[in-house]
DNA sequence: GGCACGGGATGTTCTTCAAGCAACGCGTGA
DNA sequence: TCACGCGTTGCTTGAAGAACATCCCGTGCC
């Protein structure tokens, strides 16, 4: 039981990294090539701070990778299955939108998770 | 720029519901086929109010399905795409986990995610 | 060496999430 | 009808996450 507890846990973690549009858009632009810091900050519109803690973020997790050349530090995704399991979600929700367009007004009203928007 | 920021969000949105050890182990029982509220909240270890509330996160988001028969709920994955995110990221981890033992302990420590553990 | 720049780390504030508790609606069976 | 069990919803409190500002360190250039 705990043994599970501690591995839900580390699942939680990796997606938790992923619970985030910035941290994915960051992995999408590295989808296309390794990128450094400032290149990310500029693409993604984030401050270099901000960019710096999601990417040490997705660094803590295991799913991107940093080489350090001089003063720059590339990034790149350690392993296309990242890009797999984003795939896999974006199928998944495509499936909802096609299941029902109830289901896709659900997710749609989603975003603030306060009011079910089902008044 | 705009499409994109949705679509990353509505990404996020999923990953999210995901990213809690008690939800993953509810999509965990699931997979063994359909269950009651009271059935999950007693394998779980959770209250029943609060299993309700990641439930309903998992049902916003369109992973879980409800079925409301008499005075029971059941509960059953939406689809099996589901299970196969779940399972790319165990193949995620487990990958980090051979790589390194260095990454195996970054994961490990990664809990608080405040400190690095690198002292 | 001195300076500017890229990148990371720290601290603060604000927002959001999660768990507990209490109360309610609802269907069931007596 | 009444009481009971099932499930959901509010509210409240505490903890985690995110954005921002600031400072620090290493590098490259003068």
């Amino acid at each position: 039981m705990t043994g599970d507890t501690v591995r839900y846990a580390l699942f939680a973690e990796v997606f938790a990294a992923l619970a985030h549009p910035k941290r994915l858009e960051i992995i999408r632009l590295l989808a296309s090539g390794e990128d450094t810091a400032g290149g990310l900050a500029d693409k993604t519109g984030l401050s270099k701070a901000n960019l710096s803690q999601h990417v040490h973020i997705l660094k803590a997790r295991g799913l991107v990778h940093c080489e350090k050349r001089g003063a720059f530090c590339h990034y790149r995704l350690t392993s296309p299955k990242v890009l797999e399991t984003c795939e896999l979600v974006r199928q998944l929700i495509l499936d909802q939108m096609d299941l029902t367009t109830q289901y896709r007004r659900q997710l749609a009203s989603v975003a603030p998770l306060r009011k079910k928007g089902a008044s």
